[in-house]
DNA sequence: GTGAAGATTAACT
DNA sequence: GTTAATCTTCACA
């Protein structure tokens, strides 16, 4: 794996809006140095989240809290939050600093480290290790403690892969955000096509086609 | 200080 | 498809 070290993401491809970022996401492998072990999966699902403006977003009205304070930063740093008292969720801080956009990583293909995911996770079955948010967490060993995390670091970070084209890029409304008003339905949910191993979702939440469709559209 | 709600998951029917 | 588990966060008083 040493020739992946020269691939890692930097900072300046966290410099920009969350929308550009999520789909750019999809493909790269997301690593995690512990001391039980090393993790690694290829990114699959990804969902925008775009700050002020968008009422599905914790940094919805531009407020800093103790909770997305990290938002606020520059980007290339770990948002991570507990979701229903006992999940957490990874996100990717993007933007420029002061604009306070993420990216959630919902879904990763294991790729290194599976023993250690099928410990972490308490099962066997790969498809399950991290088809979820919150599985994902789990599975990569990422809690509150990675809040804040330098993602241009040695411990938790991205490595470079081939941009995934548009045709093979689905879009699907956000998953569980009906609070969000009009921001609902907006597709911000991006799925490498043709991958096993996407989060398990209700059918309201189906892909709506792909990227290069929705671009003809325009 | 208080309370409602939640960017989920697993185990149900 | 439905629901319980479980507890921090944040808005409001």
């Amino acid at each position: 794996m040493r020739g992946l070290e020269e691939r890692r993401l930097s900072r300046a491809f966290f410099e920009t809006d969350a929308l550009t970022l999520a789909p750019r996401l999809l493909g790269k492998i997301l690593v995690h140095r512990t001391p039980a072990g090393v993790s690694a999966g290829i990114v699959l699902e990804t969902e925008a989240y775009l700050g002020p403006e968008d009422k599905g977003a914790h940094s919805f009205g531009g407020r800093p809290t103790p909770r997305t304070r990290i938002q606020y930063g520059p980007g290339g740093y770990a948002y991570v939050f507990r979701v229903y008292g006992m999940h957490c969720c990874f996100n990717v801080v993007c933007g420029e600093a002061g604009q306070p956009h993420v990216v959630l990583l919902r879904a990763l293909r294991p790729l290194q480290g599976i023993e250690l995911m099928q410990r972490r996770r308490g099962t066997e079955e790969y498809a399950a290790l991290a088809d979820g948010p919150g599985k994902l967490c789990s599975a990569m060993g990422i809690g509150m403690e990675q809040y804040g995390a330098d993602l241009c670091g040695n411990e938790l970070y991205l490595l470079d892969r081939p941009e995934l084209p548009p045709e093979r890029i689905l879009v699907s409304p956000r998953v569980n955000i009906d609070y969000a008003e009009e921001y609902r339905d907006r597709l911000w949910r991006f799925i490498s096509k043709d991958e096993p191993g996407i989060s398990r979702t209700p059918r309201r939440f189906a892909p709506r086609g792909t990227l290069a469709e929705l671009c003809e559209g325009l």
